[in-house]
DNA sequence: AACGCAATTCTTGTATACACGATTGTTGAC
DNA sequence: GTCAACAATCGTGTATACAAGAATTGCGTT
C-alpha cells in the first residue's frame, strides 16, 4: 500500500475498473467503498476525483459516480490515437536508438517471439506489452512515453480481448518482426507507418474488437 | 461559478496556473487557497488531487503541493505530441469533411486572414485558437479531439508568446491557408504533414521558443 | 387502478476536528 | 564558530459531523 491512502485508492479502484471488477455503468457508492476498503470516505473521494480528470469515470454533481462506458465506437477512437502515438515514438526511436534501448528492444522482442512460438496468448499479452514499452521508452521523450503509458493502460483490456482471435499471435509478431528491422535500419518513416498499422484497429479488425467486446 | 465549490476551484486554479498567476516551482499551500477563495480545505484538496492527476501540478505526499515547471525541453516535447495529435486531425478532417466543419474552417480561417491582416497579434492569438479548434472538431473523433483541447490548454502560454516572435502572424496564417486547401482537396496525408509541420517548434523556432520562456 | 404529491430516507458536498509527519529554529557541545 | 540534536510549530492526511439535494416510497385523490 501506498503511504498515503488516497494514491492508494485510487490505484485500486482504477485496477478494479480495468479488470472490469467494476462494469462500465456501474455506479461507484462512496459509502459502501469507504467501508469495502476500511476507510472514511474522504479519501475515497479525493480517489474518485482523480479518477474523474483521468476519465475513467464520470461524477455527476450530486448524483454520484458511474463507471465509463466507453462503447466500440470511442474505443476505435482512443487505438486511432494510440497508433498515432506509438507511431511516433517508433520514429523517434529509429532517429535516436541508443545502446541501451537497443537491447532492450532486442529482448523483448525475442521473449515475444518465444512465447508466440509456444502459442501461449497470456505470455505473449504479457511479453508484448513489454515490447511496446520498450519502444515507447526508446522514443526519449518523456511526455511522449507517459502519454503512451496512460493510454496504453487503459486500452489493456480490449488489447488482450483481440489477441484471442484468430491466427493474431503469429501475425502481430510478424509485424513485429518488420517494426524491429526499421527502428534499428533508421527508417522513421517506415517504424511509423508500420507502427500505425500494427497498433490501429481497421478493416476486419474493428469487427473482431466489436465481436469481443460485445461476448464480454 | 459551477454548482459545487470542487470543480469551480479545479478550474480557478488551473487557470490561475494556465496564465501564471501561479509560477511554476510555486507552494500551494491549502491553508492559503481555502482562506482566498472562502471556503473550507476539503474542496480545495479535491481541486488539487485533480489537477494532480492532470499533470498541472505534483503533491509530494505530506509535504504540499507545487506547481510543475515543465521546462524548455519538456515543452518541446508537448508540442511534438501537439503536432502528431493535430495532424491526424487534420488528415480525418481531410477524409471526413462535412458541410458544418468545412463552414467552421472557413469562418475561422477569414478572421485569421483578417486579424493577421491588421497585424493584431492579440486578436489573432484567439482566432488561430478557434480554427485550430475547429479543426479538432472536424475530425470527427470525440476522443482525439478532447485529446487536443486539452493538450492546447497545457500548451496555451506558450502559443502566445510563439506569436509575438518575428514575422510569426503572417508565416502562421501562410501555413493555415496551406493546410486548408490539403484538407478541402480531401488530402489527408498532405494535411498532416503541413499541420505537423505548423504546430511543431523545430529548428529555429525551438530556440524563439527558449528566449521567450526565459523572457518571462 | 393509476397518477401525482409529499414526506422520509439515503447520498453527496462541505466544514471542522484531530493526529501524525515534516520543517525549522534554538540551544548546547565540541 | 560550526554542527548536531531536540523541541516547537506548521501543514498535510484522515475521520467525523452536519447540511442540502436527489431518489424513493407511501398515501391520497381522481
Amino acid at each position: 500500500m501506498s503511504e498515503n491512502v488516497g494514491r492508494w485508492l485510487r490505484d485500486e479502484i482504477e485496477n478494479s475498473i480495468l479488470s472490469n471488477e467494476f462494469s462500465p455503468g456501474e455506479r461507484l457508492d462512496e459509502t459502501v467503498l469507504a467501508t469495502r476498503f476500511g476507510v472514511s470516505r474522504t479519501p475515497v473521494r479525493e480517489a474518485l476525483m482523480q479518477l474523474d480528470a483521468i476519465g475513467l469515470i464520470e461524477i455527476r454533481p450530486r448524483r454520484g459516480a458511474i463507471v465509463i462506458d466507453p462503447g466500440p465506437h470511442r474505443v476505435y477512437e482512443m487505438f486511432e490515437v494510440m497508433a498515432e502515438l506509438e507511431g511516433l515514438a517508433g520514429s523517434l526511436a529509429a532517429r535516436r536508438l541508443d545502446e541501451a534501448s537497443r537491447e532492450a528492444v532486442t529482448a523483448t522482442h525475442s521473449r515475444c517471439e518465444q512465447s508466440a512460438a509456444a502459442g501461449d496468448s497470456d505470455a505473449y499479452y504479457y511479453d508484448n506489452e513489454e515490447f511496446h514499452k520498450a519502444i515507447y521508452a526508446a522514443g526519449r521523450s518523456e511526455f511522449l512515453e507517459e502519454q503512451c503509458l496512460q493510454l496504453h493502460r487503459r486500452l489493456r483490456p480490449y488489447r488482450r480481448l483481440q489477441l484471442r482471435v484468430r491466427n493474431r499471435l503469429s501475425t502481430s509478431f510478424s509485424e513485429h518482426c518488420a517494426i524491429v528491422d526499421a527502428i534499428f535500419a533508421g527508417d522513421g518513416d517506415e517504424a511509423r507507418r508500420l507502427l500505425r498499422g500494427h497498433v490501429g484497429v481497421q478493416g476486419e479488425r474493428f469487427s473482431d474488437l466489436v465481436a469481443s467486446m460485445a461476448a464480454r
